[in-house]
RNA sequence: GGGCGAUUAGCUCAGUUGGUUCAGAGCACCUGCCUUACAAGCAGGGGGUCGUAGGUUCGACUCCUACAUCGCCCACCA
């Protein structure tokens, strides 16, 4: 017997198993013969910190891997980062500008040096964080997505996609983050309602006194406009064909055209046309031919073209506008006014609809078969609810703007000639060799050519990453592809959905003939109790590695799982890591009893833990089939809770306090190993919800050798069970709760002698469960009888009716209060019964299965009533 | 503005092709217990006319319609 602490103390004990799993290179997967199962994770930024999100996740992952691992997989889980080019680029500025330095001034080369010594310094801290958390993770596979592999995996696509048309150049309205100053995706747009003003401002008529006035929330940008437009049936506007009018402040004469885009309905029906500055208004230039007026810098201040305001950022200028127009009296009136502005995802600054050359890749084609797989599921999602914003966007897909003006990533493998013009290739050697082809002169040197100063956008690498994990771009159909790919489940956020699984699923087809995965499981956000997102500044979000060290990675697992369906939102409250801490030590607890007994070879069983056994052997089936299923269909936090009811219930609850021998007293070899092999089977059962404790129990429980650990155990596959003994032994569970209800209520303490009758009707109760009703109730005699017991407290279970015979004087007319009011129950109940027995279109309609369990419930009711008949006659 | 989803106990959620008096689970709550595995515990208990109003059906939490409230996604209304 080992001597072990009442409290169980994680810290120590989770560093020691994973060294272990480490040292005895448990994580490592290569192709064999079994049945790959495989996750590639969602490669957090390489410089990220662990938040709740990835605990999440991540958690989630675990659980799958070893799962399959323990069901005889072959288990492969693929880490990494992700270079997030803009997210790093951005903190690699902030560090420079810390300590002096500007971008621009030390030049693209020095800039990437220090960008890849913060990565190599910062990197790779958020996979130690993993570790702690348990993942099990083959981290000889590691991968970053600007490492060599993946760099030419990048590239390739890009000039395959080149060369097969998808990829184009041209200039479009982008959206521009002036902060970063690049361009974004309209993904990486974030539209916020705001509270802003709409100025009302008179456009003068040329040679005219009259005017007309424009609203706008953009009065800085009246020094770009060429053309106020109208609705061509405006009959307010009639008059103005083929009229110009005069810009405020610059004084320009520009036409006013006619479109039916205007609401004549919206303000004063006259909107203001800046090509420059706005989608729409771009588009209508191009339709009216009118000039282009940029009088933006690419970091949001204005520039020379607008004259006025040179030099000062964008919303001074409004400010200074708005009073220019009132020094002019131009201002017809301010009105609050709330709108929607696109903010972009990672400076949080308003993007500015900005005209610029930037690449694109065509998508409609491409998106085909990634849109047919899922709505045929082939891959599917969980929850099936994302299946429609799915094929919503993917219906609507839109050529994707692919090129950043960053420097940190990959950059675009187009090369510009002495002309002008331009060449993709894989490299410079490559593209020398296409420039002399192109322009027929062999004379041509590297540095006649230019490499496009962009790279790509973050998720132009991200959306290989199943497939360039296992260098299939490189080297199509190798082995590890064959055997890994397509991988198994994906687990990620809703919120990259589009960004990144879409994309994923497109290159799939696109590049591996194949999908990529065919699960996707999408979390939900972690928020708190109040529902609010978790975010630094509002302090709300705990650190996790805080929690682990409160609650043990095994406790904020499970705490995580708890409380986090699939697709929906979590509510994390510290309380449920707490709950989750609180079930090790149970767990704990109980392998403490164990541990506790001695054994006596020369003890027979006892016939109540023979049919305890019996009993838990049968639920232990009924459950470990329930929990497979749960899994099949990523219902994860039922399928812990099923286990949690299991272990704390059942097994502790019920099971081990009816074997549990007198204090001191040795038990029987037989219970005992039976009861060493429950626990053996439960913690299998567990461990890939809390590997840390079951591996240290495991080891605990007896002696094992070196590099053996219970992550590689086979949990036993479900049989089929005897629902019969479950069904006999619940009816015992249920008797024993009565019995220790009317003791607590009658203050019978336990030692006080009771005896125990029952009258069992249809065969409700197996007697042979006597024996356990008798030791769970300290009853001095269970009988059975068919006359009436006088003076005892009396229950029915089912059709079984108990007899509690104790000292106690019965009060008869609360015994008879408490049977008619059974009675009243069971008649009303009855009564339904009939009244669907009765009618005929439900004996007709109904299935004939159905019918029968009226039939027996009527049966069952019958027999109810008649016994509650008797007892109370016997009362009187 | 368009589309999607939700509304069940104080909280977070289950409720599987309409059929056990089926209204459930966990947490929280109430009562009694430091009973020699565990107070991070044990035993017992209360709690909801399933958002509202109609409809279909022998039968509705489950299907249909409308309304209310909330959430998410998409969209160039200045």
């Amino acid at each position: 017997m080992l001597d072990i602490p009442s409290k169980y103390d994680p810290s120590r004990v989770e560093e020691k198993w994973y060294q272990y799993w480490m040292k005895h290179n448990l994580f490592r997967s290569v192709p064999d013969d079994r049945e790959p199962y495989c996750i590639v994770i969602p490669p957090p930024n390489v410089t990220g910190v662990l938040h709740m999100g990835h605990m999440l996740n991540n958690t989630i992952q675990d659980v799958l891997i070893r799962r399959a691992r323990m069901k005889g997989k072959n288990a492969c889980w693929v880490p990494g980062t992700d270079h997030a080019s803009i997210a790093t680029e951005a903190k690699v500025v902030q560090k420079l500008a810390s300590e002096g330095f500007n971008k621009s001034e030390i030049g693209r080369e020095k800039f990437l040096e220090h960008a890849w010594e913060w990565t190599h310094k910062h990197g790779g801290i958020i996979l130690e964080q993993l570790k702690k958390l348990g993942a099990s993770c083959d981290w000889e596979r590691t991968c970053f997505t600007m490492d060599t592999p993946r760099y030419e995996s990048v590239i390739k696509v890009f000039v395959d996609l080149y060369n097969r048309g998808y990829i184009y150049r041209g200039v479009r309205m982008v959206n521009w983050d002036p902060k970063a100053k690049t361009a974004l995706s309209d993904e990486e747009v974030i539209y916020t309602e705001v509270n802003s003003k709409l100025y009302h401002v008179k456009y003068f008529i040329e040679n005219s006194n009259d005017y007309i006035v424009v609203a706008t929330t953009r009065p800085e940008t009246i020094l770009g406009d060429t053309a106020v437009c109208v609705h061509p049936d405006d009959e307010r506007y009639q008059h103005l064909k083929g009229k110009r009018v005069v810009v405020p402040m610059v004084n320009r004469l520009v036409p006013v055209i006619f479109d039916e885009y205007v609401d004549p309905t919206f303000g004063t029906g006259a909107l203001k046309i800046t090509p420059a500055h706005d989608l729409a208004d771009y588009e209508l230039g191009i339709k009216h031919n009118l000039p282009v007026i940029d009088i933006l810098n690419d970091d949001g201040t204005l520039n020379e073209n607008a004259v006025f305001f040179v030099g000062e950022d964008r919303f001074v200028a409004r400010d200074l506008s708005h009073k220019k127009l009132e020094e002019l009296g131009l201002l017809v009136k301010v009105e609050d006014y709330t709108n929607k502005v696109g903010l972009s995802e990672r400076t949080h600054v308003p993007i500015e609809p900005r005209l610029s050359m930037q690449w694109f890749l065509r998508m409609k084609e491409l998106a085909q078969p990634a849109l047919d797989n899922v709505l045929n599921g082939n891959i599917k999602l969980y929850p099936s609810k994302f299946v429609n914003t799915y094929r919503h966007w993917m219906e609507n897909v839109k050529d994707w703007c692919i090129s950043r003006q960053l420097w940190w990533g990959h950059r675009i493998p187009a090369y510009y000639l002495p002309d002008g013009s331009y060449v993709v290739a894989e490299n410079e050697q490559q593209a020398l060799e296409l420039a002399r082809q192109k322009t027929g002169n062999q004379q041509l040197t590297l540095a006649d050519i230019r490499q496009d100063e962009d790279v790509l956008d973050t998720w132009f690498s991200s959306w290989l990453w199943p497939i360039s994990v296992f260098d299939g771009i490189r080297q199509p159909g190798n082995p590890e592809m064959k055997y890994y790919y397509p991988t198994n489940d994906l687990v990620t956020a809703p919120d990259i959905l589009f960004f990144w699984v879409a994309r994923m699923i497109i290159a799939g087809y696109a590049f591996a003939g194949d999908k990529p995965f065919s699960n996707v499981y999408l979390t939900g956000l972690i928020r708190d109790k109040q529902r609010r997102k978790m975010s630094k500044s509002l302090g709300n979000s705990p650190e996790p590695l805080d929690l682990i060290a409160k609650y043990s990675a095994d406790g904020v697992r499970v705490g995580l799982l708890l409380c986090s369906p699939a697709g929906n939102d979590i509510l994390f409250d510290e309380s449920l890591t707490e709950q989750g801490r609180n079930f090790g030590n149970k767990i704990w607890n109980a392998f403490r009893l164990v541990n506790s007994w001695s054994i006596d070879d020369n003890l027979e069983q006892p016939a109540y833990a023979k049919l305890a056994v019996e009993w838990f052997d049968e639920l232990l089936n009924k459950t470990m089939a329930e929990v497979d299923e749960h899994f099949d269909n990523f219902r994860i936090s039922d399928a812990l809770m099923t286990l949690y009811k299991l272990f704390w219930d059942e097994f502790s609850s019920w099971y081990l306090e009816i074997i549990k021998p007198s204090y001191q007293q040795p038990i029987d070899r037989q219970t005992y190993e039976k009861t060493l092999s429950f626990f053996d089977i439960l913690l299998k059962l567990l461990h890939p919800f809390m590997p840390f404790i079951t591996e240290e129990l495991w080891q605990l429980m007896t002696p094992r050798k070196e590099g053996e650990s219970i992550m590689t155990q086979l949990q036993p596959r479900p049989r089929a069970a005897n629902t019969q003994v479950i069904a006999d032994f619940e009816i015992i569970k249920e008797a024993i709760t009565q019995v220790r209800a009317i003791r607590k209520e009658k203050n019978i303490g336990t030692k006080d002698p009771v005896r125990i009758y029952v009258k069992s009707v249809n065969n409700t109760y197996n007697p042979a469960l006597g024996v356990v009703l008798a030791k769970m109730t300290q009853a001095e005699k269970i009988e059975l009888t068919q006359t009436k017991v006088p003076n005892a407290f009396a229950f029915m279970v089912r059709a079984a009716e108990f007899f509690v015979e104790t000292q106690q004087k019965v009060d008869v007319e609360e015994e008879r209060k408490k049977i008619l009011e059974e009675l009243a129950y069971t008649r009303g109940f009855l009564e339904s019964v009939m009244k669907k027995l009765n009618n005929d279109r439900f004996v007709a309609n109904a299935p004939t299965q159905v019918v029968e369990l009226e039939r027996k419930k009527r049966q069952d009711a019958e027999a109810k009533i008649a016994a509650l008949e008797a007892r109370l006659h016997e009362l009187q």
